[in-house]
This record gives C-alpha cells, sequence and structure tokens, in this order.
DNA sequence: TTGTATGCGTTATCAT
DNA sequence: ATGATAACGCATACAA
C-alpha cells in the first residue's frame, strides 16, 4: 500500500506538501496541486486513517451498544442511527450485548481501546458507576441511568397511556400488560406504571406479568403469553411492545380468540411486524428515526465539546389499526 | 488518558518492560511484572488500539455491508456475524448501503482508509471490477461476483425447489413468485429459475413479478401484491422470501382469500416474522447462523493467509407451517 | 509557497 | 532480565 511518502517521492515534494494537498490546508501552487493529485492518482492512494487517528487523537468511530440489532425496534434504530452517522462523518462500530452484562463491559472496554469517539447505549446491565467512570461521550437511549447521562428516549408514560386508554375506550374490562423486565430500571418501565395507575384510576382490573431477566430471547414469549391466558381466560385486552403483542395475537388465534372482538391488542414501537401482523397492530409508534438523530446530535455536541441536552423526550402518536 | 509512558515511569522501568508484560512477551521478572501491573491499575491505563493497529498493520476490525440492518434476514444475519466477530477477536464496522452505489463505493473508500481487515459484503450494485481491485481479504455472501472472490450462500435452486413443489403438491393451479429484481445478479435468482423451471417441467402456469431496482423498501410491495392478484385472480400458490410473503398474507386477507385455502404461501428466509403470522409462514429456512460463522471463518484464513474455500453452499431445509 | 523536525502510542530490533 | 531507539503513516509548529 503507498503511503504518504510514496506520493511525495513520486510528486517531487515533501510529504509535509501532499499532507496539505490532501488536507487543503496553507498555501499550495496550482501546479504543485496538481503534480500531488496525479501522483496520488497514479498510485492509487487513500490516506491511511489509523494514523490519522492515533494523531488527531480521535478516530471518527462511535461505538453502538444494543441488546440484539436482530430484534426489530434495535434493527430499525441501527439503521437510524447508521445513516445519520455516516452523513456526519462518523462510523459505527457494532456490538451486541445480548443483555449479558459480562459482554458489555468487555464491549465498553473495547471500545475505549479502540478509541471510539463515543457510546450510544442501546443497553445497559452495569452499575451506573461503571458508566460514569467512562469520561467519554455518551448517550443512551431509553434509560436514564444518572443526571450526568445523557438521554433520549420517547415519552414512555404518554405512550402507557394512550395504550391503556384505548384498550379501556374500547370496551375492555381486564386488561393485561406484557413487559419486558422492570430490575432492568428501562424508562419502558414507565408504560407500566402509566398502565398500572391509569387501569386503577378507571376501576379496571389489570395483570402485569414480566419476562425474564437476563435473556433476550423470543422464545419464551409464546410460553409467557399462554400461562397468562390460562391464569386469566377472561383478559379481553392487551398491551405489550409490538414483538410480545405479535405473539399475542399468535396465541389468540391458537385459543380461537377473535381480535379485536375477543381481545383488544396495542402495541408499543410500530416496527415493521405491526403492519404486517393479521390483523394490523395498534400500536405506540416510538419516532425511532428522530431518537436515531437525536442520540447523534447529542453525542456529536459533545466530542465539539458544545454543550448537550441531558434529557430528551420525543412524543409518541397512537398508530390506529385492526387490532383494537 | 495515560500512556505505555506514564506507567512506565511510575512502575520505574522502560516502556520496553511496560510493552512486555502487556504483550506477555520475552523475560519478566516477576516483580518487575507486579510493578508494572500495580502501576497500570492505578493509572487505569487501557491500550491505545489505535496507535497498535499502526504498528501491527492490522486493525481487528471487519467492515460488513448489507443492504439494511433493519431488513429481518440481514438483521439475524448481522447478530451472528457480529457474535462469530467477537469469539474471534474482530470488532464489526456496520455499513448499510441502501442499495445505492455511490454509498457503497464510498463505504469501500471508507473501509479501505479504515485498514479494515477485511470486507463482508451482503450487498453488491458496483461493477465486478471494483471488488477485484480491492486487494483485501473479502467474502460476499448469497453473490458470486467473481471465480476469484470467495462467497457462502444457501443451496438457493434447491430452495427455490423445495417451494415449487410444495405448492403444486398442494394442488396449486396457478401459481406465482415475487423476486427481488433479477438484474442484481444474486444468487437468489437460481430461486426463480428453479421456479420456473419446474413449473413448466409439472405443467402448471405461472407468473414472476419482480420488485423494482435501487430501491429497498417495503412501501412497494403491498402495490406490487395488489396488482398481482387484480391481474391474475385466479392464483392460488405464491413463493416470496419471507417479507414478501407476509405482505401476501396480508394482501389476501385484504382481498378474503383464505389460507392456506384458497392461496398457499411459502417464504423464504425463515425470519422471525414467518413463525409470527397468522397463519404461522411454511418458508424455506436459510442457515443465517452457519452462513455468519462460515463467511467470518472464509475471511479470517484470508486474514491469516490460509487457503479458504471458494464457494461454500449450504443445504436449505423446508418449514412446514399452517399457509400452505 | 515549500521543507525540516517532532510527536501521536505502540512494538520490534538490537544492545547491554 | 531490561533498556535505547527506530519505525508504523500522518499532521503540525517552525524555518526558510
Amino acid at each position: 500500500m503507498p503511503t504518504i511518502k510514496d506520493v511525495a517521492l513520486l510528486a517531487g515534494v515533501t510529504v509535509t506538501t501532499v499532507s496539505r494537498v490532501l488536507n487543503n490546508r496553507g498555501y499550495i501552487s496550482d501546479q504543485t496541486r496538481a503534480k500531488v493529485a496525479e501522483a496520488m492518482k497514479a498510485l492509487d492512494y487513500v490516506p491511511n486513517e489509523v494514523a490519522r487517528s492515533l494523531h488527531r487523537q480521535r478516530s471518527n468511530i462511535i461505538g453502538l451498544i444494543l441488546p440484539d440489532v436482530s430484534h426489530p425496534f434495535f434493527g430499525e434504530l441501527a439503521m437510524h442511527i447508521e445513516y445519520y452517522a455516516y452523513e456526519a462523518g462518523y462510523k459505527i462500530l457494532l456490538c451486541n450485548s445480548h443483555l449479558d452484562s459480562a459482554k458489555e463491559r468487555d464491549y465498553i472496554d473495547m471500545l475505549k481501546r479502540h478509541k471510539v469517539d463515543a457510546i450510544i447505549m442501546g443497553s445497559h446491565t452495569l452499575d451506573v458507576s461503571e458508566y460514569l467512570n467512562l469520561s467519554m461521550p455518551i448517550v443512551t437511549i431509553d434509560r436514564k441511568l444518572d443526571e450526568n447521562i445523557p438521554s433520549v428516549s420517547s415519552d414512555n408514560r404518554q405512550g402507557g397511556l394512550l395504550a391503556t386508554r384505548r384498550l379501556i375506550a374500547r370496551g375492555c374490562k381486564k386488561i393485561a400488560m406484557i413487559t419486558g423486565n422492570l430490575q432492568l430500571e428501562l424508562l419502558a418501565n414507565q408504560r407500566c406504571s402509566a398502565f398500572k395507575s391509569e387501569a386503577e384510576a378507571r376501576g379496571v382490573s389489570y395483570v402485569i406479568v414480566q419476562t425474564k431477566l437476563d435473556v433476550f430471547d423470543y422464545s419464551q414469549y409464546g410460553a409467557l403469553v399462554d400461562k397468562l391466558f390460562e391464569e386469566h381466560p377472561d383478559i379481553d385486552g392487551v398491551f405489550a411492545s409490538d414483538v410480545k403483542a405479535a405473539h399475542v395475537v399468535h396465541a389468540c388465534n391458537r385459543l380461537k380468540k377473535a381480535i379485536p372482538e375477543d381481545v383488544k391488542v396495542v402495541g408499543y414501537d410500530d416496527t415493521q411486524i405491526a403492519s404486517l401482523l393479521v390483523p394490523r397492530l395498534t400500536t405506540v409508534r416510538q419516532p425511532k428515526e428522530a431518537m436515531a438523530k437525536l442520540a447523534l446530535e447529542t453525542v456529536v455536541k459533545q466530542i465539539r465539546g458544545e454543550p448537550c441536552t441531558i434529557e430528551t423526550v420525543l412524543p409518541v402518536e397512537l398508530i390506529d389499526r385492526e387490532s383494537t
């Protein structure tokens, strides 16, 4: 691979001059510029970003830690984050934590060694102190770890409220919510408390079931839903995030419960799957693209030393479809 | 951030010694080793991988170019690739080409500048020559660009055959296939030719429709399927990859066609969505995890200068569910 | 307008 | 068993 030296040699100038035309800095005669450009082309020269990173003390790489890109919500989020990163001149180093704390710690360590310019966290399984010691630009998505760590999320409370109200408005008498494990202390827990308080306020009986901790697989969902309907056959409304809601739809089909006649279902996220199910899922839309954009802006501002919003909460919207 | 120098200073040794204990190379007394370890801990030292990369001339980073991680198939693939990369000590730089050739070229260029050790290509929109000039370990997934570029794929021909036979075996008289654009020259095209030749061999009438070129969005699918059924209301069997098949299921629902009674549907990929649809989708399973593992092995062997298989074709399996 | 010299953090070669 | 020094490829302060 040709280096800046080879280019300099061929163009009959020094590396300094080559570097100048490369970065378009300082004065250079058009003639030299042309000579250098020619040499670069002739050698098929590409600047070495590793060397640049070492010198500049920044890599233009952002680490993205997620539970799992193959989950529809995180996949869509990752896609948008990568898009805006690319626009801003950053690259994305992808890490799937699978909610495994050892792996997450390992990844954070790896990202530090690689001198990434910032970390976007869509997963957290460690103690808050470990994130505070990072001394690196960071933003969390859908979780608030600490007053000093910027976060971006959708309005989970409002989302929970919208969903619950919709179920009740449609005449549900006994509603259930299936939620991720509440110990994970996600902002998503606010959906749950909104669900609970709204149900109580309206005098509607309710059930809340949590998925297992430390696990991020879909195999458990089916059994979970079956068990729910077995123990509470009179449930006529369910609120759960899209993938889980899909399992509910599926279980209802197995149990010969018609949707929305017998059971009404409201999802959360508005992932692709919500509009592909039959019936299509009424769901609370998280503004994934906007969240991605803002998460990126938040870390980029930090990288540049500019002040950034410490907490960004985006509005959600109830998308009306056929499952209610 | 403390460097190896700071550690050396604190431990009262030279950087050479620190480097030695860091890499566990050469002779070092237990005493010095302990002193150095202590200093590293005290300073919370982390080695700078950028500097290491520059020296070693390798980054331990692999570039992954995909059309879009938010597509279920590529999302699952990415998840597995990242998993095996992590196991082998590599990190993944994520690139979504969105089937945009300018962007893809840009990404390849970027990956070269960043000195990634290899590229895994799940997308290709450029001329073969551009990939040949890469002079870098590479593997393609689901496409065969050239005799000299290693590829990993599932047995698309066999998959197409299995799907078509299943439709015919279930009594379909007029079958349709919805395929990605054939101009993209994917190995997936083999599904299509298998479909065609099998239908012809069995004397079953058939229709083939392609999605648009240059586009990788799902919005077109709905209209495409509607048009298909409008022009051919007598179609009683459809073969298409999972996401498209989901749109077929959805359209059938709108058109009051029962599945599998009126129309039978066979998918391809066996993504998560296949088992979440109602009815669950009969589909041809691509061994995504094995493909990921082998793709990674293929580039790692190249990185190590070992010989690697130039073409890997993995068997597929028809997963029997309720849509046929 | 262009060149010289130094440093970014690490490893490797050669001494001692 | 440990140290001095050059080199990886690039960018910048300072000279000329």
